[in-house]
DNA sequence: TAGATAGTTTGATAAATATCTAATTATCTA
DNA sequence: TAGATAATTAGATATTTATCAAACTATCTA
């Protein structure tokens, strides 16, 4: 279920978005909602969604809830995709779904 | 719409798994059915959606059409994980959406 | 402690998607 | 050319998903 919830996580165009600006730096759910025209409901399902596929962390911090970018998540998809795509070798069995 | 539909063609298992049968060969719609238990109209539906999304191309011999990966996408997605995951440098800004 | 502020959860709805059966198209061969 | 085979397209349905408004929870501060 891990990969699969990982690339629908990626499939929305507006949590693409959120993974960008949280690149640069660690951002409140507000400050990430600024950036954006869909209610603030709107956006915690998109937190949670990425959350769910470990995309990002939360930390609160006071009144604010810190969101940030799960880098290590970088590596999963990489071996995901030459499992993907590299030619196979003999006998070599993929253990995705 | 190119990520868009990238990321959603390869959030299915069903076409993650026609891409791994084709990672070794080339094979016809019937011969990669064979691997799986929906019906060949379903199937025909995740071609389309792979082909949509260039991950897979199509080639009719006869009877058979026969569907091959595209590996070119393998660079495309680099790409975009990159643009999703890499700290970012100063003025820098993505294409993506 | 009573607002005010930040954020999430719930419930509803419209749009997208995966699947099926039935019908259609393209090609081969006897 | 008629039937058989390979595959797709069309139409229907059930499930999932993105979104919103309203209600709720947690925290701060005067």
């Amino acid at each position: 279920m891990s990969t699969e919830s990982l690339f629908k996580a990626l499939a929305d165009p507006n949590r693409r978005k959120i993974l960008r600006l949280l690149k640069k730096t660690s951002l409140s759910a507000g400050e990430i909602a600024d950036h954006f025209t869909i209610t603030r409901a709107s956006m915690s399902h998109h937190f949670n969604v990425l959350k769910s596929a470990d995309l990002i962390r939360s930390n609160r911090h006071g009144q604010n809830i810190v969101y940030s970018l799960n880098v290590s998540v970088f590596e999963d998809l990489a071996a995901i995709m030459f499992d993907l795509f590299k030619p196979s070798l003999k006998g070599e069995n993929s253990n995705e779904d």
